[in-house]
Formats: C-alpha cells, sequence, structure tokens
DNA sequence: GTGGTCTAGACCACT
DNA sequence: GTGGTCTAGACCACC
C-alpha cells in the first residue's frame, strides 16, 4: 500500500490521506475485510503527526468506509457505502467547473485542459460508474 | 453585475469573488477598460467586509486581469496578462488532475466529467490560447 | 515643456509633476525666472484634474523652487534652494540601496543593475555636482 | 533575527519586513530550510500587528522566497524562486532608474550613487545570477 | 502551537 | 468620491 503525500500541497493531509484510502477501496485495489495499516505503522511510514492519520481514520469511518475493532485494528468496510448524493454530485460538478475556469484563465489551452481530463479519465480504474 | 456568494462553502470568500470576476472576463460579461464595481459599493451589495473585496480586487491586479487607479477606481485590463510560467502551468494541471479525480470517486461518471469540460470550454471566450 | 505622465505607475501624479519640474529647475532646461504654464493649461495638456497639479504647484512653492504672483502667474524661483539636507540625502541612500536589492532579488542580474545604473547616470545632465 | 521597522517611514510596514527579509535571504543571514519567526512572537516582537507580518509573509511566499506549512510554520525555501519573467524585469528596470534619477536630483552625486551601488552589490552572496 | 480568513472600524493619500 | 494600510480581535483548520 504505497501512500503519496504533498506537505507543501494546499489541500490538508488528512485530506490527501482519506481521498486516496476512498480511491483504493472503491477501485478494488482495497477489497472488503482487508486490514488496513495500523495509525503508528502508517505515520511513521509517511512521517506525518500520528494525529493526522487517526483523524483521517476517523472521518473514514464516520463516512463508513472502514471499521475499527478495539484490539484488533482497522478494516475496509464489508458493504461500501453509497459514493455521494445528488447534492454532493452538483457540489462536484461546480467545483470541476471553476477548476477548469482557473486553469484555462491559468494560462492552459483548451487543447491542454483536454488531454488533462482524457489522460486523467483513462488512467482511472473502473468501479461503479452507475451509482 | 450580479455576484453569488456562499458564505457555507469551504472556499474562502475572496476566492469565490476573484472566480467569478475571471469568469465574467473570460466569458465577455466584462469587456476590457469596464469598471468594476468600486470596493465599498461591491462590498455593501454581497454584504461582506470591504477589506474581504479589497483582497479579491489585489489577487486580481497581481495576476494582472484588471488595474486600479489610484482615486479613481478599478478597471479590466486592456491587455490580458501574460502566458504564465511553465511552473505556474504544471501547478494547475496539477489542481486539475487532483479536482478530476475527487469528481470522478465522488461519484461523478466519465461521461459526467466530460460533458462539465467541454459545456464549460465551449463558453468561454477565446483569450489567450495563441499568445 | 513637456511632462511625462504614468497613470499606472505606483508614484502619485502630482509627484511625477514636482520631481520632473525639480529636475528641469536643477538641469537648467527651466531658468530663474522663466515662467511656468498655467495650472488649467498645463492640466488640459496632461490630462489630469487641475486639483493635481495645483497640488503639485504647492508642493514646489513651499519648497522654495517656484514662487506664484497673484494675477500674473506661476515663475521660477531667482534663486534655487538647497537640494537637500544631509539627513534626506541619506534616506535616499537607504531607499537607492533597498530598491537595488529588490532588484537583485527580483531577477536582475548585478551586471544589469550596474548597466542601468550607468546608463541611467550618463544620461543625466550635470549640474550642481557639489552642493 | 533583528527587524527594523520605522513608522514614519513613507513605505508600508509590510513592505519594510519584506524587504528587509529578502536581504537576509540573500545576505546569507537566513539559510535555505531555516524557519522564520512565527507570526505573533514577530508581531509582538516588533509591535505590530499580527494581520500585517502575515500579510507580509503571504507576500514573500507568493513570490516564492518562503514557504509555509500548514500548523508548523514558516520557513526559507530550499530552492530559489526562478528567474522572473522580462515584463516584470522590466518594471524593475524602471523603478530602479526612476530611484537613481530621484536621488540624484535629490541631492547625490554621481560618485554617491555608483558607491552606493557597488556596495551594495558585493554585499550580496551569489543566488541566482546564472539561472 | 501554527497560519488563514473575516469583521469592524480607523486613518491616510490621491483625484 | 476612490483604493491602501493598519489595528484589534474573533474564529477556524491543521499539526
Amino acid at each position: 500500500m504505497l501512500f503519496h503525500i504533498d506537505t507543501h500541497s494546499s489541500s490538508p493531509i488528512y485530506e490527501q490521506i482519506t481521498s486516496q484510502v476512498k480511491e483504493m477501496c472503491y477501485t478494488g485495489l482495497l477489497r472488503p475485510g482487508e486490514q488496513l495499516p495500523s495509525i503508528r505503522e502508517l505515520s511513521s511510514q509517511m512521517v506525518v503527526n500520528p494525529n493526522t492519520v487517526s483523524r483521517a481514520y476517523a472521518e473514514l469511518e464516520r463516512s463508513g468506509l472502514i471499521v475499527t475493532i478495539r484490539g484488533r485494528g482497522t478494516f475496509v468496510a464489508e458493504v461500501l457505502p453509497e459514493r455521494s448524493t445528488p447534492r454532493e454530485r452538483a457540489r462536484l460538478e461546480r467545483m470541476l467547473r471553476r477548476q477548469i475556469i482557473d486553469s484555462y484563465y491559468g494560462g492552459l489551452t483548451r487543447e491542454q485542459i483536454r488531454d488533462v481530463t482524457e489522460h486523467c479519465l483513462n488512467e482511472l480504474e473502473a468501479p461503479h460508474d452507475g451509482n
């Protein structure tokens, strides 16, 4: 299990972790019931504060993606929760739109934006496209 | 000129303002040389603090999209800012990439992402594709 | 008499005027007793607000470089005042120093800075180097 | 680390701070990776408002000289910012030129101006002359 | 502990 | 009237 953390990114570290775990779950890289590394293990591997990993796990548990069993460890949930509500998807569309405008304004051409989009979509695993 | 701010959004108000001004400039809603609402005017219309609008305008000026003239007001720049540096463009590509991944794993389908992208690009006026 | 005004400059317009009048006086382009253009004349020629020219003239008069005779007009003083006190010169050195550091940091090489300096000094007329 | 601010100066406090930090970086007083005083620390030491220091740090970060890491602090960048754009360099040359002219007509001799320039350039460490 | 954002309100410089 | 700077103090997110 490989994580990639950028301490200089504008998005918080705990979010980088949750986002990557989420991605691994939905692409099947992490299977239901599989055990996640412990907080201490992961934090030392990533060279981040254990509190930060702890917070990431807490958020993931709250969203139902993982479950913690006291004294045993942390595991991927047997049934994955719904990915999002229509409202959240509308929000994502707005954010994507804003990001594209910013990119365009910032100096990327239409072609570059299309290339990034296509390249990026092609790289993604194909999980539950429909839900 | 209508602005819409969402006080519950996670992105700061000044960024919502800059984004909307950028958009207006590139969709042609704001024309080169046109005067923007004064800080006090906009701040009272939006019910936010003048400092917040001031910060948004300052960032827009720094990026070269608008020009302020001492004691007279704020205007859309006559010439669009020059092409950004490779480093900045790389940063924008990374951010766009991240946004697409988040959208996908947040529940948007490939088709929805392509649609938003195309729709958005089509709306934009042709500004600096060639410079 | 030709003035050059940049409304986008960071230094105020009235200061651009006073600085240029001062320069003309000390280089001999404007001779003692010579009449300056009227405020209305100058303001319409420069396309700036008459109040701005008025303020510039007021400052010049306060520093003793020009004199206004009611109903007759504005004239260069017969005897030019001392150019500066040691304290002011120390201040100028500090500002120059700061500007050089900013230039260097901002991307100019040592050679470019030396070139600008030499080129600039060579262009200047040679008035009262000693005072 | 000693800062000196002049509340009577015409240049804003936040600019006095950025200038001094720049200078410390380029004279080697501040080394890459080194931590800067925290905003609250510096603001109380200087007896200015934390917002003012915050603004100075923000500008320095924007120019790439320093890096702030969420919740940890502010550090001198490991790699110096890349070469600025031609437009920015032209702007710097104009400002330098103006400062030299003002210095000259403000009472400094050619020799004094050359001395300040050379002395100042010699103090600076060799940073990005080659990039 | 760190920095980031926002408000409220003051004062100043410029046109 | 315009924008720019600064203060005082609040609240939040992150580590």
